[in-house]
DNA sequence: TTGAAAGCGCTAACAT
DNA sequence: ATGTTAGCGCTTTCAA
């Protein structure tokens, strides 16, 4: 296939008159410990230069089973939060010498699995994965195979390894109670019906600001399938007519805001004045949006260098058996217009 | 590594008392080219079921020199359009055995030759690129050591290859046009300096549309560097102050339309009064805007859908060397509330 | 301090 | 119709 064959370790060894051995210590960095002579040395990294070797990562994948590639299982690559999360890993990853295969779960259990799979028999050296429902026996089992496992956005209680998120549970606090203490009383969560740790820690945060302050809580679980916002939509009507003294809605993904926004611009409901919005993800047009959108934003950029460095941690061979790490890292609050202090007799 | 060792193709034939060649066959779907008998087919086809047998894909690779892995060059993962681009090329490259290893060029030529480099070095099966300037080159010598490359969003008119991308010219032209029949007559476009292909299209269908109807050009070019935003909001400023009679912008890309909705609502112009606002490449949030905005789309998942094909078509191997597709789609003008038609005394 | 050689799992040319 | 065998390029054990 290649227009000129390319030269080989055999070659080197072969146009210097010693053994391929030796040039694959060298090539190593293996040079020192094997007490090779320097003038030896000298010389391989010379014709290496020279020649433009370059090694057959094929063959030495195949030899050592490493492969210097990383597996990336995000929910959905054309999300914007994990985008921001892919380009940032890649980034990261890239300077170390990894590459990343990637795949979109759609937290579909099935879909994980293959790609799982596909992915074990390519022998990524590592996962990063925001994990479905029930995947947890794949994932113990590449944990028994020793391949290391970094989750993140959610998390499984009962799995013994790397997790990294965001405080979802003081995130959503923070938001509930901002709205509160902007004078709202009637705020309603719209969540989906997911069990994953990040939707039920949104909910215990907003239950928990809600108890606090004595307020009523009303929980709004729409079962989130194949972007129907449809038929999102249409419950997030018929919730806001049932229940019209609702003065706020917090959703908890942007997604949920997204079809909210639609819905209340049809019901002719005007958000900021009638209806206070708050969303967790930010976006990075909420700051642009009439009026701009209050959210709660995780700290991209951390996530995924942590995620990153967790992964290359455990994947540098040192002795010890890692000690698993469970990293929350803290939402901060973006307060914008349209969670603005509710005005008497609004 | 593994827990449990594996089990080859000589285990298989071993236990069958055959050869490892017939297994082999039979694994790739020879058998009947080959003549080996039903009985024996099944008896091994049985059996591969049985001891859960999986071919080692690196060892297969490494010997056949294919590794089913697309390289996939975008400008950045993290833009919604390419991120939407990825995930239906994924899908579809998922569904029929090839894998996705991706990366973010930045449109840098430095770093688009790295990413080629590292990509080339894991023999990747073939590539899908939107390719920087100055690449073409590197293109050159993966067309000639007959690796299939697919350029898309911007082509070199002088390259060989594959492309596939949307009628920028056309969409342009449109957006104009619409301007100019609600009544708009001084009508900027905003625009970067790049020299692409993708950019030079969309200017010349701006001055098309001007010329035909016999109205001035303005056109801004603005060095999008590093999303400095505070350097590309701050031309925007000036450049609308040193043109108060402007009455409309064509934004080139929705980045710069995003800077520029923002410095419209610090200096309170207003968008769809003081002034219309229209945005190549449309985005999901466009019509949650107050006022909405009105975009050409680009059809991402046509655009996914044939450059994937178009690949996958060429890594087929056929006899005949592939003729060379150049591939427009039209691009479709979505008509919102920003461009609404002018009114008199406005 | 360096070299010879086995072998990773698979494919395919060549033998029978 | 099926088997023997030579590599692919590299790492690494063992020997010298």
């Amino acid at each position: 296939m290649q227009s000129k064959k390319r030269v080989s370790i055999a070659d080197i060894a072969r146009q210097l008159n010693i053994s391929v051995t030796t040039v694959s210590f060298i090539l190593n960095g293996k040079a020192k410990e094997m007490r090779i002579s320097d003038a030896l040395t000298k010389k391989v990294e010379d014709l290496v230069q020279q020649t433009n070797y370059q090694p057959n990562v094929l063959a030495k994948s195949f030899r050592t089973g490493k492969t210097n590639t990383i597996g990336l299982l995000v929910e959905d690559i054309s999300n914007p939060f994990f985008a921001h999360i892919a380009r940032q890993i890649e980034d990261n990853a890239y300077q170390r010498g990894y590459k990343i295969i990637y795949g979109s779960t759609e937290d579909n259990l099935e879909k994980t699995r293959e790609l799982i799979t596909m992915f074990a028999d390519r022998h990524v050296d590592g996962y990063i994965i925001t994990a479905p429902e029930g995947i947890d026996n794949e994932v113990k089992d590449l944990l028994e195979m020793k391949k290391p496992v970094i989750l993140f956005d959610r998390y499984y209680p009962g799995l013994e390894t790397n997790y990294i998120g965001v405080d979802n549970y003081k995130g959503t606090y923070d938001g509930i109670v901002h709205l509160i203490e902007n004078g709202y009383k009637n705020i309603v969560l719209v969540t989906t019906t997911s069990q994953q740790s990040q939707m039920t820690e949104r909910q215990a945060g907003y239950h928990m600001a809600l108890d606090q302050y004595g307020l009523e809580s009303y929980t709004h679980k729409i079962a989130y399938v194949d972007k129907q916002s449809a038929v999102v939509k249409k419950q997030i009507a018929d919730f806001m007519s049932a229940q019209p003294q609702t003065d706020a809605v917090f959703f908890a993904t942007n997604y949920l805001l997204a079809c909210g926004l639609e819905v209340f611009k049809q019901i002719g409901l005007k958000v900021g004045e009638d209806v206070a919005v708050v969303s967790f993800d930010d976006h990075e047009f909420f700051g642009l949006f009439t009026p701009s959108i209050t959210a709660v934003a995780q700290p991209v950029q951390d996530i995924a260098h942590q995620a990153i460095n967790l992964l290359l941690n455990e994947l540098q061979p040192t002795g010890a058996p890692s000690q698993k790490k469970f990293i929350q890292l803290p939402a901060h609050l973006v307060v914008r217009e349209s969670s603005a202090a509710k005005r008497r007799g609004a």
